[in-house]
RNA sequence: CUAACAUUGAUAGAUUA
């Protein structure tokens, strides 16, 4: 069985899903069950490729066969739903799986959060995370920082505070970086530097994403000396830039003319190994 | 039964008739 599964696991990687798919209907005719680990790495990679159909195939199968059948799995089909918008399909799933006796999970809930999110219904969103408490789901700082960046890409900081308060949740990198990127969108990067020093004051360590929103911040209000500053300071601690890192530093500068400036920053992403998209 | 591994959710840029 574990043979199988690495087989299983390998082709996925190399893109060859198909083959992966006809080496799990072998394994099931030998009565080998496949784990729920590798039914979750082949339904995702179906659902990414858009092959619809096979993995709803797959998934009945999973159902007959009594093979690992969990939450996670649904998941799968509720985030593809979701990033499709299409809400009303993923709420029915979100009852429907209820009835086969698996109940939605924090993450399940995240998942259509996210998308109610995603189209402003926030008001709904919020309720959803008090029912959850009220029926004892516990929400953690995922499905809180969801919700908050929602309100920050539409400058409500203050419901963004008000929710971290009520839900007791302490920021993490992800919720801090929705709020700095607010202010940074807004110009006032007094404002998100002091937010920046509290995240690294309280032990959490800035990912390349923060870094990024900074050095964005900086470009909006012209000042390149503290977006280089800020791009210095990621390659120091030995953090890998990415090419969003890149392009917005490129960008800043083509849009300000200093074409010398612009033509640096692209030769140094390309000796970071990154390609331009 | 235990352990290991694998699997599902949140954050940054650019494209607009």
């Amino acid at each position: 069985a574990t043979a199988y599964s690495m087989l299983v696991q390998c082709y996925i990687q190399e893109n060859m899903v198909n083959v992966a798919l006809k080496l799990t209907y072998q394994m099931k005719s030998l009565d080998i069950l496949p784990s729920v680990g590798v039914c979750n790495s082949l339904l995702g990679a179906l659902l990414c490729g858009e092959q619809i159909d096979y993995a709803w195939e797959f998934l009945e199968e999973i159902q007959c066969r009594g093979m690992g059948f969990d939450v996670s799995i649904i998941n799968l089909f509720l985030q593809k739903y979701c990033s499709d918008s299409n809400l009303r399909s993923a709420w029915k799933l979100l009852m429907e799986m209820k009835q086969c006796g698996i109940s939605p999970d924090i993450v399940a809930y995240t998942i259509f959060i996210n998308s109610l999110c995603k189209q402003s219904l926030w008001r709904e969103a919020v309720s959803i995370l008090f029912k959850l408490t009220a029926v004892g789901i516990s929400i953690d700082s995922v499905s809180v920082s969801s919700v908050i960046n929602g309100f920050c890409k539409v400058g409500k900081m203050e419901e963004a505070f008000n929710l971290m308060k009520v839900f007791n949740i302490s920021p993490n990198i992800y919720i801090y970086n929705s709020l700095i990127s607010r202010f940074c969108s807004d110009g006032n990067m007094i404002a998100a530097s002091n937010m920046f020093h509290e995240m690294s004051e309280s032990g959490l360590s800035p990912d390349c994403f923060c870094f990024t929103t900074m050095i964005r911040g900086y470009c909006k209000i012209g000042d390149m000396n503290m977006a280089h500053n800020v791009l210095a300071k990621i390659l120091k601690r030995g953090i890998k830039p990415s090419v969003v890192t890149y392009t917005i530093l490129v960008d800043c500068c083509c849009e300000s003319g200093d074409m010398e400036m612009a033509e640096y920053f692209f030769q140094d992403m390309m000796k970071e190994g990154l390609a331009p998209d």
